[in-house]
DNA sequence: CAAGTGACTTGCCCTGACCTGG
DNA sequence: CCAGGTCAGGGCAAGTCACTTG
């Protein structure tokens, strides 16, 4: 019945003035729990006698405390963030006294809070259960709002406690103190005509306004760099859920017409003019390499990442040759994230001839495309199709590769056997698209675990063969039925530790293809939902193969749209 | 245009709840 | 029942991109 179903909805609520919605109520945020001081009996220690800290100041140094065991509080730049910020937050006859972190004992403090964690895990289930009970109360006051004549999720209603900042990778602000967000603080958004939230007793709203040309239903600006952060409803609201469906169908209107835009590029990389080259180097490399696209950054404000468009000469060296292959571009930078992007890649000849040009009398620190930057580049985009900009190729490489690789993968085999396929597929496009984890902790031994499994069961296998082959030898011997019913008995055995044998060596492999790659970014933000909810009624595989219940609960447009045949 | 602002998406990591096997 | 392992979900940093301002 498609009377029923969502998208119609959504192409019935859509509003055509750019408004997001006519009417919102929700109750605020959740504000992070008040300071507790540490017990008299826990002391901080400086220049190795003990010292009573102020409460602000005791409060700062509890962050530090909390941190000591990771490899953060080690860092140079990390140490004096924090030691400049928490000298802010002292008294006078503190900031006199305290003049050097290498003084500063907090073992005491440190070793407190890990007995409280620990402590935490010691509780008795009744215990637990408390706790869990007043979570799921504070969720069902806070975590919901009425979007028009819907009852939503809210993505996140607890406001940030304050802490230490840790930047990625190199960051100049990492060890910063990220201050305590307070109700003066916090902009609220809702609807005129709604019950507007209350802020705390005795305490005020900085501002409450109704604007419905925006999704959020509170700010803040963070003080590290001094930029906005948002309440937003959670990825299975409709107000996601139809910007997620547009972007998937900007990808598919890019797929209609990428043949034109690529001969086009191809074209630009004789023009005369050195802008349109860069311009279409970079588009070369966002479209074969999926790469980002590369705004500029803030020197010094954050870690040294980029993008296409901000690569540097330093960035990328030239092999005319390189064993076989000719014209080999190798790219070696710190993307997103300072997730490093190292590759090898052999590109046509006018490619390469463009990038020797491009790379002529420049500095290892110079930009490699000069005259180009990503609002260039996206006005270009516009202009070749509407919507257009830098990271729908991303989206529509990953989620034709998807298609192409589920195609190519899937096996005529057991259920286990097609999933391996899909991750495979899903796999492919993680590392097309350079999403990567730290490989778990516990890897080596979870890899270990499930090999003595493995070796286990082969045990078992060869055992219920032998005793197969006797129970055959005994039937041929016997001729009765009693030795016939034997002989399915082992035969059905065998079959079934087979078959378990079989589940455990795919897993086995599935996760060691895995080690490095995370497979979630790319299923979460890049592959079509309905691309795998197809695949999944092609084939019979239950849908919870795929999709827990969170990613079920975001895809739940595709999982209501997409039939067997659909074509991304 | 350059720089700044705002809104929204994308990204990796950690924690703690849950599950499983001994 | 407990210890150990796994994985979902939360947390929040870091991108993209449109728009405004000088």
């Amino acid at each position: 019945l498609k009377y029923n179903s969502i998208h119609v909805l959504w192409e019935e609520e859509r509003y055509t003035d750019g408004s997001k919605w006519r009417f919102l109520e929700h109750k605020g945020p959740v504000f992070a729990p008040p300071y507790e001081p540490l017990p008299g009996n826990v002391k901080f220690y400086y220049d190795g006698k003990p010292m009573k800290l102020s409460a602000l100041a005791e409060e700062v140094a509890t962050f530090f405390a909390k941190m000591l065991d990771h490899e953060y509080t080690t860092k140079d730049i990390f140490r004096k963030n924090f030691f400049k910020d928490w000298r802010k937050e002292m008294t006078s006859e503190e900031k006199s006294k305290i003049t050097d972190l290498n003084k500063c004992n907090f073992s005491e403090m440190n070793e407190y809070f890990k007995a409280q964690s620990e402590a935490r895990k010691q509780m008795s289930k009744e215990e637990k259960q408390k706790i869990k009970e007043e979570n799921e109360r504070l969720l069902q006051e806070y975590g919901f709002c009425i979007m028009d004549n819907h009852k939503e999720r809210i993505g996140n209603f607890r406001i940030e406690p304050p802490g230490l900042f840790r930047g990625r990778g190199d960051h100049p602000k990492m060890g910063m103190l990220k201050r305590r967000i307070r109700p003066e603080d916090i902009i609220i958004n809702c609807s005129k005509d709604s019950k507007h939230p209350k802020p705390p007793p005795g305490t005020k709203w900085k501002e409450v306004r109704h604007d419905n040309k925006v999704t959020w239903l509170a700010s803040w600006t963070e003080n590290i760099q001094g930029s906005i952060k948002y309440i937003m409803l959670n990825p299975s609201s409709r107000i996601k859920g139809e910007k997620d469906w547009q972007k998937y169908e900007t990808a598919r209107r890019l797929k209609k017409c990428v043949d034109r835009i690529r001969n086009q590029y191809r074209d630009d990389w004789k023009s005369k003019e050195m802008r349109i080259r860069q311009r279409a180097v970079a588009l070369y490399f966002i479209d074969k390499l999926a790469l980002r696209a590369g705004n500029e950054k803030e020197e010094g404000e954050t870690a040294d990442t980029v993008g296409c468009c901000s690569l540097r000469v330093e960035h990328i060296k030239l092999y005319p040759k390189m064993d076989d292959q000719e014209y080999v571009v190798e790219f070696d930078f710190l993307g997103k994230d300072s997730i490093r992007y190292y590759n090898k890649i052999p590109v046509e000849k006018r490619v390469f001839k463009n990038l020797q040009l491009f790379l002529e009398n420049k500095q290892p620190e110079d930009d490699l495309f000069d005259r180009l930057n990503t609002s260039i580049l996206n006005k270009h985009l516009q202009e070749l199709m509407d919507g257009l900009t830098a990271k729908v190729f991303r989206t529509y490489n990953a989620s034709i590769t998807l298609q192409q690789q589920l195609k190519e993968l899937t096996s005529d085999d057991s259920i286990p056997a097609k999933i391996l396929s899909y991750n495979r597929a899903n796999r492919a496009v993680a590392i097309l698209c350079n999403h990567q984890r730290a490989p778990p902790k516990t890897f080596e031994k979870s890899m270990q675990n499930l090999q003595t499994k493995i070796d286990e069961k082969q045990n078992q296998l060869s055992a219920a063969r032998k005793q197969l082959k006797a129970a055959k030898a005994d039937h041929k011997a016997s001729h009765d039925e009693k030795s016939k019913k034997a002989v399915e008995v082992k035969r059905k055995a065998v079959q079934r530790i087979e078959e378990q044998l079989m589940k455990l060596q795919v897993q086995a492999t599935d996760r060691e293809e895995n080690k490095q790659i995370a497979l979630g970014t790319s299923k979460l933000n890049y592959l079509d939902p309905r691309i795998s909810v197809a695949w999944c009624k092609k084939y019979g595989i239950p849908i919870e193969k795929i999709y827990n219940k969170t990613q079920r609960e975001k895809f739940a447009w595709a999982i209501d749209m997409a039939e067997k045949d659909y074509e991304f």
